[in-house]
DNA sequence: AAAACTCAATACGCTACCGTATGGAAGAAA
DNA sequence: TTTCTTCCATACGGTAGCGTATTGAGTTTT
């Protein structure tokens, strides 16, 4: 009996993309390995894109409206929530537990800066999720500046904390990062 | 007239395959455009190193010396003037106008990410600077919790801000950031 | 059932890249 | 001057990777 033939659209491609981009950085994504890892050939990838760069632009657009929208998500806050919001955004990225989303931001990030088009589409995702955070900032109380200040710290720091390797300086990374997050939001 | 040749030696080989890494990320880093980037052809490389393994490996010791060298420099600070000495170490990476090692300090990190040698070096230079910077906060007089958390909300701010686009956001980024080395430093 | 459409496999040509082997060139030592 | 050492150039073989052209297979439409 022979199986109906399983097809995959094109944002099975670009999910399965940006899951080899996340793990591999855009030099490991490539036609032939991501067939591979899909279980067809790359026939199948030249009929629902271009080319490479076709992948590309179609993995950088994926990746912005996931980020914003969650970003709106996150930042969502009844009045009176407004820290326990800033708090969960931080804890999203820098648990040492749980790093949604860090494993691709890193990459697009990195990839960002030697490539025109990716850096255009990141400053797109932190103008709009700086203006997020600083709204947030701006409902506690704080003036425009330092509402600035805090959102870029905020956003810098869950980015940075996840590039360093801190285990052999400090052994309770959890409550370090609590009291940082602490720091940052208020 | 005939010049003398001039001869590369192995230094000067990590220097260049340094400065394309910073450039250009792992994958970048070729034998053969590293040569022509040299004016050379891979004869002399291969003469010099037993394979591309042998260079990355000599690049990332080349690296973590020169950083842990760097590092215990900057945090060298006369009695009193600990807070100066971390801001300075704060301004010599995050700084619009000084961004000094940044290139290769991201372009190691998003490297360690995929590999195990590279990210046990990074786990030794971040080990050693942020003991560095411990010793600045302890000097300050905090305690053991909070000079570790700082030290480490001070690395992860300045790698985090480096690959951030804040331009659209904030458009007088020295004074936010000198805001944020304030809050870091005391 | 035949035709049209959608999706995928494969062959091909070309370039980039790595590492090895071999020979050449320059400088230093005998 | 000859020999030895250091460094470099080139040729070669093999693989990875990209994009194009062609054909095959499954599904939908007529």
């Amino acid at each position: 009996m022979k199986s109906a033939r399983k097809v995959l659209d094109r944002p099975a491609w670009i999910k399965a993309a940006s899951e080899i981009l996340a793990e591999h950085g855009i030099e490991g994504l490539r036609v032939e390995t991501l067939a591979k890892y899909l279980r067809v050939t790359k026939g199948s990838f030249y009929w629902h894109f271009k080319d490479r760069r076709d992948l590309h632009d179609a993995v950088l657009t994926h990746w912005k409206h996931g980020r914003i929208i969650d970003i709106q998500k996150q930042t969502r806050a009844e009045p009176g929530q407004e820290i326990a919001a800033l708090l969960h955004t931080i804890e999203v990225y820098a648990s040492p537990r749980s790093r949604r989303g860090i494993p691709i931001e890193l990459a697009v990030r990195d990839w960002a800066r030697r490539d025109a088009v990716a850096a255009r589409i990141v400053e797109e995702v932190d103008t709009e999720r700086l203006a997020c955070t600083y709204r947030l900032f701006v409902a506690c109380g704080l003036d425009d500046a330092e509402a600035k200040a805090r959102s870029v710290m905020l956003y810098a720091y869950v980015f940075g904390v996840s590039l360093m390797r801190c285990e052999r300086f400090a052994s309770d990374l959890t409550a370090l990062k609590t009291w940082i997050a602490e720091r940052i939001a208020h």
